[in-house]
DNA sequence: ATAGGGTTAG
């Protein structure tokens, strides 16, 4: 057969025009007929060919396909790649997941092009063939097509990159990119976005910018990569440079629905929940996204009625909330404590709206009740509810044990987290604390003693103040390597004193550790936010306020410490831990100490 | 023909 393929090819070259989408009748109509002949000659085979892709295009299911994947092998078509090679995205685009049969498939399409060396030769069959591969997670087959073959072209390497950022590794997606010979946009861009989406916000802000310096236009794309990005890091000049960016390149958040809905999302998380708002006001089209963010934006700002208000708007719309949508209606109760409000939202949401509760929905009323204290309810929600609990449902019930002091649920909580999540430190530490703050420190060596035979490592705290220059500062928990380490030291032994004066006395609950008081005392004001604050009052101007980054939720102490500083020095300080906002204001939280 | 996409609770 290959021989014979390879004779006609060279003999009669000349195709007659055929048109790509016939519809599905026509194309069944006309390989019946070519059924006839008993020899499919090259022109014929090439008919065969097109007539075969034009079913594919209209392919609407699973039987359908296999009826066409048969009669490639039954016509002898199977040295066809481009066939092959369509019949496999065709497989991707209906969404069939990955099983036996697909497995099939890909493992004779590989082999068929093994055979006639098709994908060292053809860019579209070498590619579709990666992405195969990558499609279904055998990332070292793909890797294995891309260096066999011939020739490669951006596409190839594009996909490996996206297929090694998807992974996590974004050191073999960089040194891939690296070896790129001619970088277009998209490389860039997934480069850029591969960055954001695995928790290297500065990294993808860094690519950015040698993207510009290179020359190289942005698009929408590139721009929702960049502003995830500044949304992560919640660092206020970014967001504006971002913006001017955007507005630039014709790509405004009023006339681009995904910038301008990215863009709340950004703003909001950079603690400029107004301008959030603005840019929300602003926008000619708005979606589903867009309300979600804003949502959101509400929601972790503490702002519980404007979150509830916008929601009701948004129902007015055209635009359907979805399963997002109500993890941020719920969100907003949940911050705030209302209980009853949540409740409602969450038993309409099925009947009134059809959107199913899912294990994240039962995490956030796991949340809601579990904060307002009904730690029993939340645990036996958590045990009736219809779909198996996961990790983050038990998450919640184990942060509610925190704040309400409740060793023997947490313990129930932790027994499944650790099943669950046997890697995941948080809870490990969150235990920890909470047998600590109990006193029950036989028990926090045992936690210990389990993480240690993990070789699990703590996660340090960490936060961040972006500078007047718009550096960005990042203090670790006990942290002394800031080139100004003893006038913050200084800053925040003045505002210790002072805050005394006015009754201010340590939470030494919230040390995890048992060691003596004065240890504790000392490791309360080496915690990465008071560090952070004190290089905040040293750098920026007067009268802004003072804006703080932290990775894990702010304990007590330095919550109480904060609310003191507020007051003190006159001005506002907004502090984002992991999970919401901290408005600090003349001696009070805007979460109203509930959080 | 084939590559990059914004929001998600603990």
């Amino acid at each position: 057969m290959v021989a014979i393929f390879r004779n006609f090819s060279t003999a009669r070259s000349s195709v007659q025009y055929i048109p790509r989408r016939l519809s599905l009748y026509a194309a069944d109509r006309d390989l019946r007929r070519l059924d006839g002949n008993s020899f499919p000659f090259f022109d014929e085979r090439k008919q065969l060919e097109s007539r075969l892709v034009s079913l594919l295009d209209g392919c609407d299911g699973l039987v359908q396909l296999k009826q066409v994947h048969a009669r490639v092998y039954r016509k002898g078509l199977e040295q066809c790649c481009y066939v092959l090679a369509k019949l496999v995205r065709t497989l991707n685009e209906l969404g069939v997941p990955v099983d036996s049969y697909q497995r099939l498939v890909f493992r004779q399409v590989h082999a068929q092009t093994m055979l006639i060396g098709g994908f060292c030769s053809d860019l579209y069959v070498g590619n579709t063939l990666i992405g195969m591969y990558v499609s279904c997670c055998d990332l070292g087959s793909g890797r294995k097509v891309f260096d066999e073959m011939l020739h490669r072209d951006v596409i190839s390497w594009t996909t490996l990159i996206v297929a090694y950022t998807k992974t996590g590794d974004m050191v073999s997606a960089g040194d891939l990119f690296d070896g790129l010979p001619v970088k277009d946009m998209v490389a860039w861009t997934a480069m850029v976005t591969g960055f954001a989406q695995n928790a290297k916000p500065r990294e993808a802000l860094q690519f950015f910018k040698r993207m510009q310096d290179a020359g190289v236009e942005t698009d929408e794309v590139t721009l929702a990569g960049v502003i995830s990005a500044c949304a992560q890091l919640g660092v206020a000049k970014y967001a504006k440079w971002v913006q001017d960016v955007a507005e630039k390149s014709g790509l405004g958040p009023t006339d681009n629905v995904v910038v301008g809905s990215a863009m709340v999302d950004m703003y909001s998380k950079c603690g400029n929940i107004e301008d959030a708002y603005l840019i929300f006001k602003g926008m000619k089209e708005r979606n589903v996204y867009t309300y979600s963010s804003m949502i959101l934006g509400f929601a972790i700002h503490g702002l519980a009625q404007a979150a509830m208000q916008l929601f009701n708007e948004m129902v007015e719309t055209e635009t359907k909330p979805n399963k997002v949508t109500f993890i941020g209606v719920l969100a907003a109760c949940s911050h705030v404590g209302m209980v009853d409000q949540g409740k409602r939202v969450f038993s309409l949401m099925e009947k009134h709206y059809g959107v199913v509760p899912d294990g994240d929905h039962y995490a956030c009323m796991i949340d809601l009740l579990g904060r307002a204290g009904h730690l029993n309810e939340a645990l036996k929600l958590t045990e009736t509810m219809p779909v198996k609990p996961h990790g983050g449902v038990w998450g919640a019930l184990l942060g509610a044990c925190r704040i309400h002091r409740n060793p023997d649920i947490a313990q129930i909580a932790a027994s499944h987290l650790f099943e669950l999540e046997p890697h995941a430190i948080g809870n490990y530490m969150v235990l920890c604390n909470i047998f600590a703050s109990a006193g029950r420190w036989d028990d926090v060596s045992d936690v210990r003693k389990l993480m240690r035979g993990k070789g699990l490592k703590k996660n340090p705290g960490c936060s961040w103040f972006e500078s007047k220059e718009g550096e960005i500062h990042e203090f670790f928990a006990g942290d002394t390597k800031h080139p100004r380490s003893s006038e913050i030291n200084g800053v925040l032994e003045d505002l210790l004193q002072r805050l005394k004066g006015l009754g201010y006395q340590q939470i030494l609950s919230s040390v995890a550790y048992d060691v003596s008081e004065d240890v504790k005392k000392g490791i309360l004001m080496a915690h990465s936010e008071k560090l952070a604050l004190a290089f905040g009052l040293l750098d920026s101007s007067a009268n802004r306020p003072i804006r703080i980054m932290k990775n894990l939720r702010i304990c007590e102490d330095c919550h109480s410490f904060m609310c003191g500083v507020s007051h003190i020095i006159g001005r506002e300080i907004i502090v984002r831990d992991n999970v919401r906002f901290h408005h600090f204001n003349g001696g009070t939280c805007s979460c109203g100490n509930f959080w």
